[in-house]
DNA sequence: GCTTGTGAAACGTTTCACAGCA
DNA sequence: TGCTGTGAAACGTTTCACAAGC
């Protein structure tokens, strides 16, 4: 990204931060209101587990194996599930894709979303020719750079996607009804991108720029650093390592 | 990936889980253990911000201000400082420098550790060319994948990752000493790659493939699902509507 | 038998509030 | 005055344990 964007819209900001495990669902509070946060994140990680069942033709899962299979309680599953519904059969367990199909509800993934990637590098082009996201629920439709020796080059497909100008986000967002923004671009450009997604009426956004965006509260963001994360890796493994040898001398 | 790997090593197996928010540093028991996971997770965004103060020059800043610029309390800034010592000055602050090493030297990373890639897709590449890593003290040195035709290409740089094939992995990790295995291939692939890379003596594994991988309790894993934070985002901007529509109504 | 859903207990994390220090 | 570090209180989450249902 090269292009100078005006910020308009500056009012009313909220942080955002990927592993927030604090309050339930901070600035909501709509029907899942009582829900803890880990209590969502493993829903999707259940969800997940559950496909992988029902494409191996299991057709009931019982709270034990299926926490079992993710490193959780039996507890802890039933708990979680419960807190949307009832949707598990004494003595049988929860039906696989009867409980996929709740999760998706519950989740919101029961439809299509279109996205849109702000950003034609390396992690831009990824994201964009990525297979995996439709069967998931999401679409990646739109494409933008300002950098003019990207604008025009097509990505993915067939059908591929055209790399267009930053400027013409308003307008393919409008038209293609897009809701959520995937940010890809340096950590500078970040914000810049942020408020223009805002304005353009974008619901959601998924920063990948290793850096905080304010956006008003309406407007959720999931920030994922790649760094962060493997700070998280090195860290376990030298607490890890001390650990080892502090058994060692006993 | 194409090959077919011998998995050698399941016994002891630990599950991942990117975002598990449960006890304190699950399976280790070092210097750091009364500290809760949410706390060293804070500590990398605390990392990211100070790095940014101190680019803009600044000295010393109060967990007040720390806080509020990644949307934390005063309080929960100092408690997650103080898990792993004094380092502020009453009435001052902390110092950004000093802080900035002691965070670092707490995460392990005051010094360069060595990373490779397994998949050379196109998120393999994505990850392999990011200059941010760099400075945070990764370096990605090495890069694997079994199909013909991508063995042998040369990317990012200058100087440039040769593509290898998978079956030299274990001698180049003992030759660089590398100590971190990132897996960027597709689902079916991931355990296979990840018993391998634990053979080979990798001491964490970073997962981009969308499933939970078993590895020796010894062997860290952070897994990171796009798929899975994007349904987090559906959730969240649907239960944001569902609320608002509620207000709405009364 | 096996399994869910759920109050209550146990446990973990965050916030409060203030003593102590620059 | 301004700020940290920290016990104690408040709050949130997970686990327990069991009634109820298949």
């Amino acid at each position: 990204m090269t292009g100078d964007f005006v910020p308009l819209y500056i009012l009313g900001m909220a942080s955002d931060q990927e592993s927030d495990n604090s309050a339930p669902l901070s600035a909501a509070s709509g029907r899942f209101d009582a829900v803890p946060a880990p209590a969502v994140r493993r829903l999707s990680l259940y969800l997940r587990e559950l496909e992988l069942l029902l494409a191996n033709g299991r057709e009931t899962i019982s709270s034990k194996e299926l926490g079992t299979a993710l490193g959780y309680t039996d507890a802890q599953v039933r708990k979680d599930l419960a807190y949307f519904g009832q949707f598990g059969h004494p003595g049988i367990g929860y039906r696989v894709n009867e409980l996929i199909a709740r999760i998706r509800s519950i989740l919101g993934t029961d439809r299509m979303w279109k996205a849109l990637v702000v950003g034609a590098g390396n992690l831009g082009h990824a994201l964009a020719s990525y297979r995996g996201f439709l069967k998931k629920g999401f679409q990646i439709v739109a494409m933008f750079d300002n950098d003019p020796s990207r604008v025009g080059e097509e990505i993915g497909g067939p059908p591929g996607l055209k790399i267009q100008p930053f400027d013409e986000l308003p307008h393919t967002v409008r038209e293609l009804n897009i809701e959520l923004g995937i940010i890809a671009v340096p950590t500078e450009a970040a914000q810049r991108v942020a408020d223009q997604l805002v304005v353009a009426g974008i619901k959601g956004i998924f920063n990948f720029a290793p850096t905080s965006i304010s956006v008003p509260d309406r407007v959720p963001v999931v920030t994922v650093d790649l760094s962060v994360h493997l700070e998280q890796l090195a860290f376990r493994i030298s607490t890890y390592n001390v650990s080892a040898a502090s058994r060692q001398m006993g």
